[in-house]
DNA sequence: CATAAAAGGATAAATTATATCCTATTTGCC
DNA sequence: GGCAAATAGGATATAATTTATCCTTTTATG
């Protein structure tokens, strides 16, 4: 029941490429270093999310990777299911009789709920919306204390 | 992100015990088998959740398994923390300082809050609730046609 | 005392997650 | 053209976790 290390680097990775001047290119190699992330296995996330059109990806020696498309319409749920396929909350919800073969499951309706809670906070929280929060939170940064 | 097995089989043996007469002790080799369940995994799994509290079990020829509390003071997120411990939904909430190490994270927030949700959607929840609307359901078998 | 149940330790098997290596491709620049 | 710096992607290793079983012990009943 928990993110995989692949999704909470994928936010990390597009949260730091949001954070950065829009006009540079940034190098994965430099997300890597700054999020602390291996390196190597950052090239694959970044792939993925590509291959999502989350992040455009250049090649070459001025190459590096930019947001795909604007903040604002970036999705964190995007961004996980990206890297980790569509989230499923229990096996039952897969497909339709994996659990409720017969009769019909009392568990498998607070799967749905549970399920569509989640992803339904999870849509609604675009990059845009981080990025906004990671801005406030370094010009006052004092503000944790009093949480 | 996604219940383990341990997690979906405790629910369902949980809600066979409930759903069962309660003056009658049920043994776990017929929740396997009621549940499809592999029976010696199941062993494991009604240990925990005798640990717990949540079910009482009987040694011995006459043995067996039965609710360790009433119905409606067992929640689901009892029963799924039973057996599988727990919940974070994403590491940096296990301890303080695994994400957040100096300056303030945003998207620590947002884990915080989704965490919020379901802890409480599953905490809110009774095993009583879930018995209750098995008797529904099987009384009134066609209404998943009207879903 | 035989039988039927749970308890629990050790361990095997399978699956998944994490990470790296190596080679190829692309691009900019001298 | 050739070098350097970047991503692309296949193959594979490593590690961790999950799932499951086996075997022995303990408890209770008749």
């Amino acid at each position: 029941m928990e993110l995989s290390r692949r999704g909470d680097y994928a936010v990390r990775a597009m949260l730091d490429v949001a954070t950065r001047p829009a006009d540079r290119m940034t190098v994965t190699k430099e997300i890597a270093l700054r999020q602390d992330i291996p390196p190597i296995f950052l090239t694959k996330i970044v792939s993925s999310l590509s291959q999502a059109g989350l992040l455009r990806t250049y090649r070459g020696v001025a190459g590096g990777v930019a947001l795909g498309k604007p903040a604002d319409q970036i999705s964190l749920l995007q961004i996980i299911e990206a890297v980790e396929g569509p989230i499923y909350i229990n096996r039952c919800l897969i497909r339709r009789g994996e659990c409720d073969r017969d009769r019909a499951c009392p568990a498998h309706e607070l799967w749905v709920q549970a399920q569509g809670e989640l992803l339904g906070l999870l849509a609604n929280k675009s990059l845009a919306d981080l990025a906004r929060r990671a801005q406030e939170l370094q010009q006052a940064p004092m503000a944790d204390f009093a949480a």
